[in-house]
DNA sequence: TTGTAAGCGTTATCAT
DNA sequence: ATGATAACGCTTACAA
């Protein structure tokens, strides 16, 4: 690895001249030394150490993305957004899956802070009454401090500016969309209990259906975001009978177990029950799921936008909070009721 | 941010003392100092510069995973080993996305280099005769050079060890299966033209149909690693008739792609064609696919714990190849031919 | 057992 | 227009 001094050395000027040169300072330099010193480092094939840079500017250009697990397309999808605003950028994306433990993601803010990052990324929900969130808010403070950023891509108290699709109205307008079908009884799969991100899916599915005056046909179901609470939820519902109109879950993947689940009972989707979604992965176009496409992509480039684009200690005070908008994509898994 | 130099005033002590107690030198150190360094440090909340710490010793706690894309489960299964065995270790990730591009790859070895990461993973496979691989292997020496690790993830020759599954094999056997259970006549579909990997599984799968003189009931269709692409050769065959006794897909995505068409067209799966994949992922419980289990997620802790344990420059020279088993998991898309 | 000082590779402040 | 030199925060000989 050829350092600055070595480049200086060969060119036969300073160390100062060089780094002059090489990042393109509007500081004046003669364009003989200048055409010398590229020559020089092109030909060494010098490349500045972003540690010693990092190092005096107390600043890298790394970009640290917490998500609960980056295999949930969830996830993944938020990740590309940020990595491709990142390396467009000349960042570098830090990953770190923290298994929705707040304490994990503490730990990880003090990494990240480690190695000076330019900002932070939550990607992941918190948890209602979480006792390690004063923790966590302390650990962004002081990050914050320091000179890094930091976002949440949900609505989360940590001190931070929030960038979110509204959950609540995206489940709120999916369950309006299935009234609108003719449906009158809709039961509800449960994301995992105590996040907040269910409890707001939930909060608008209850909320559309007391406003169409359906509140006693809503039943909400413990269920969880992955396809087995899906699926296991479906399964009791078909042993019960009758089936309801209508099965609405707090996400994609939930959504697909259901869907199975009826069809492995040889029962009719969208025929004799309409199943709905949310989130809009990429399984739901596989299965031709009636969903909500929430701008998981596009919150994920924000979020580094925000981050590469925010000069330090620049963020506004009470933090700002961003609501990106959803869009109802009606597929052949809900029909009109029969 | 605390330094070390603040936490040795206040512990009166040299930075070279707290920098001895605060690393766990085997250097002795009074047990009293040791005490006080260490209450002080703990008061103030202090956390060492990564950044410091890697410019003196010159490579830092960071691997990097160079992946098509994240969003493709292949991928972010493999990206999920390495982080677990990473941040376990106190390392940390960083994470990107080359989509394909061997010039992109190239250009991030240097950022990984820029930061003195411990070593790379490259997670996709390469292209047969790319112009550019020979710059990628330069790229990888110099990395090397500089005490930096490199593992591959798929059969490459970039000048570093490779751990990888038998994709040749792999789809051997998978047709081997298809074979025992009657079928003759069966269709391929091709991955992405010119990648080392669709080449391998195809040959798999021609070599397994000549071996059981079949030959002539194979037929491979250009197709890619997508559901898109999936889906437009089952319409092909579809629309062609008479259907093959069974459909193998190069991957499991297109193979959801290729059970899409059938099932649209009302075409009985396993009933009138049997469908296959090679990968496991996910949704290939969802949707009952028979395929191939890939040991995805220990490639990429392998790989990390490979970089993790190796002591610089103490890589074998020719760098070994460490082939992972795969298993056949044969579920409903398949059945014995009527 | 503790301290001094050099050095890791930059950038930035002053001089010249 | 160019060059010393002091940080940045740490580890590690080398001294004491």
């Amino acid at each position: 690895m050829s350092s600055l001094a070595e480049v200086s050395r060969l060119a036969g000027v300073s160390v100062s001249t060089a780094s002059r040169v090489l990042t393109g300072s509007s500081h004046p330099i003669s364009e003989k030394t200048r055409q010398r010193v590229i020559a020089v480092a092109q030909q060494l094939g010098y490349s500045p150490s972003a540690l010693a840079r990092a190092l005096v500017s107390r600043s890298s250009q790394l970009i640290g993305v917490l998500v609960s697990d980056i295999v949930n397309p969830y996830f993944s999808v938020i990740a590309r957004g940020v990595d491709d605003i990142a390396s467009r950028a000349g960042y570098a994306t830090m990953l770190s899956n923290v298994d929705r433990r707040t304490s994990t993601e503490i730990a990880r803010v003090q990494t990240m802070r480690d190695y000076r990052a330019a900002g932070v990324i939550f990607a992941g929900s918190g948890y209602v009454d979480d006792p390690q969130t004063p923790d966590l808010l302390k650990a962004v403070r002081q990050a914050q401090e320091q000179g890094m950023h930091a976002v949440s891509l949900t609505d989360r108290d940590i001190g931070c500016p929030v960038i979110t699709p509204d959950n609540r109205a995206a489940a709120y307008d999916i369950t309006d969309h299935l009234i609108s079908l003719g449906h009158r009884r809709i039961a509800f799969i449960d994301g995992p209990a105590g996040m907040v991100a269910s409890q707001q899916r939930r909060d608008g599915f209850l909320a559309c259906m007391s406003d169409a005056d359906l509140a006693g046909g809503a039943e909400c179901h413990p269920g969880g975001f992955d396809y087995e609470a899906g699926h296991a939820v479906a399964m009791r519902l078909i042993a019960r009978r009758p089936l309801p109109d209508a099965i609405l879950a707090a996400n994609d993947e939930a959504a697909v177990g259901a869907l199975n689940a009826l069809r492995q009972a040889h029962i009719d989707v969208p025929g004799e029950v309409s199943v709905a979604g949310i989130d809009d992965l990429r399984v739901a176009q596989f299965v031709g799921l009636t969903t909500v496409s929430l701008p998981l992509y596009e919150l994920g480039a924000m979020a580094a936008r925000y981050i590469i684009n925010t000069p330090p200690d620049t963020d506004a005070d009470p933090p700002p909070t961003t609501i990106l908008s959803h869009r109802l994509i009606p597929r052949e898994t809900t029909a009109r009721r029969a």
